[in-house]
DNA sequence: GATCCACAGGAAGGGTTGGGGG
DNA sequence: CCCCCAACCCTTCCTGTGGATC
């Protein structure tokens, strides 16, 4: 039944990609300086989740560097690696050139050098940046003349709102991409053709594809986890082909898997504060310290809570309301 | 309006970790 | 082998803010 688990997971990156001509045009515009081994325009490339802002990212990046030699590109997902050495060990590291320099310890500034040094140009595609924990590294990406940037997020105020004024301002002559959510016709295609390379021929009918897609409402990520978890259903109870009832049964777990990608990534004492306001959905923030430490073995200090909540916040896992009658943590549901 | 309270978040400092140099 | 360094994590201390109360 399946030919490529792979296609049916998120991370694939498909040779051709449906209904972003326009993005791919303009992408690969920007970044035409290197294969003239000059530095590209920087991007910002903005849409909700699951518009393929990833992917349209790797796959013009990957086409370029198949048809230019000097160019080096690479990847640093912010949500893994959040702090300023994680995030440039985690860049090198990707493109292949940094594996001798371990992320701790290692001062930035040795990552940077190792930038400047290359006889090459680099792409550096740094996603969910506004997750970034100290934007002094897309200062310090900025000031190395063979980087062009590519920055990834859903949306750019987030980005904008705690970087200095010195890289906001040079951030404003960065070119913009804007991905919109997919229409139904769109995303089915979408769907469809990652059936085609992953899946034996009447797996899947394009009646189960539209149902995915319907449940996805323009979300290709939620699409192909949706299909993917369909697929694995149907396996499970030994069938060849997915019915619609695999895709509505699967529907809530994934939908769940998607919201939750990130919490293996929590620390332990971050999942607490998580787990307590997935429980209650929303608590003031005295009952919220008060069920931390009676849930937690040695609790940690309430400055260090808040820079937990902080980050879950980043995260986008909460939400924290501040509008009068004191602090309230709200859990954002899926 | 003064004061109190709860809470946010910045700054500073100590402890830990793990590689490199003397 | 020991010490230093850089990042990182946690704590303490502190200032600021906004609502509640007198």
């Amino acid at each position: 039944v399946i030919r490529n688990a792979r296609a049916l997971t998120p991370d694939f990156v498909p040779e051709e990609l449906w209904h972003r001509d326009g993005q791919i045009g303009a992408l690969s515009a920007a970044l035409r300086p290197l294969v003239q081994g000059s530095r590209g325009t920087h991007v910002i490339i903005t849409g909700p989740s699951g518009v393929g802002k990833t992917t349209l990212a790797r796959h013009v990046v990957q086409e370029l560097e198949r048809k230019a030699f000097d160019v080096t590109s690479g990847y640093v997902n912010c949500i893994s690696d959040s702090t300023h050495s994680q995030a440039l060990s985690a860049l090198l590291r990707d493109s292949g050139r940094g594996a001798d320099l371990r992320p701790e310890g290692t001062p930035t500034s040795a990552f940077i050098d190792r930038l400047r040094r290359l006889d090459s140009q680099f792409v550096a595609l740094v996603d969910e940046v506004d997750i970034l924990e100290d934007p002094l590294m897309l200062s310090a990406l900025y000031d190395v003349s063979n980087v062009t940037l590519v920055l990834i997020t859903v949306n750019e105020d987030d980005l904008l709102a705690d970087l200095d004024s010195r890289v906001q301002s040079r951030l404003m002559s960065a070119q913009r991409i804007h991905l919109e959510k997919y229409h139904h016709a769109e995303l089915c295609d979408i769907l469809q053709a990652r059936v085609d390379v992953g899946l034996a021929p009447g797996t899947v009918s394009s009646l189960v594809v539209e149902r995915a897609a319907d449940i996805a409402a323009g979300d290709a990520r939620t699409g192909i986890v949706l299909l993917g978890r369909a697929v694995q259903r149907a396996q499970d109870e030994g069938r060849t082909s997915v019915t619609c009832a695999d895709v509505d049964e699967s529907r809530e777990s994934a939908l769940r898997a998607i919201h939750e990608r990130n919490v293996v990534t929590l620390s332990t004492h971050q999942r607490v504060l998580y787990e307590i306001l997935r429980e209650a959905g929303e608590l003031s923030a005295h009952e919220l310290h008060e069920r931390y430490e009676e849930l937690a073995g040695s609790p940690r200090s309430q400055r260090s809570r808040r820079r937990y909540l902080r980050g879950l916040e980043r995260y986008k896992m909460i939400r924290k309301l501040r509008s009068g009658g004191g602090t309230r943590y709200e859990f954002r549901g899926y």
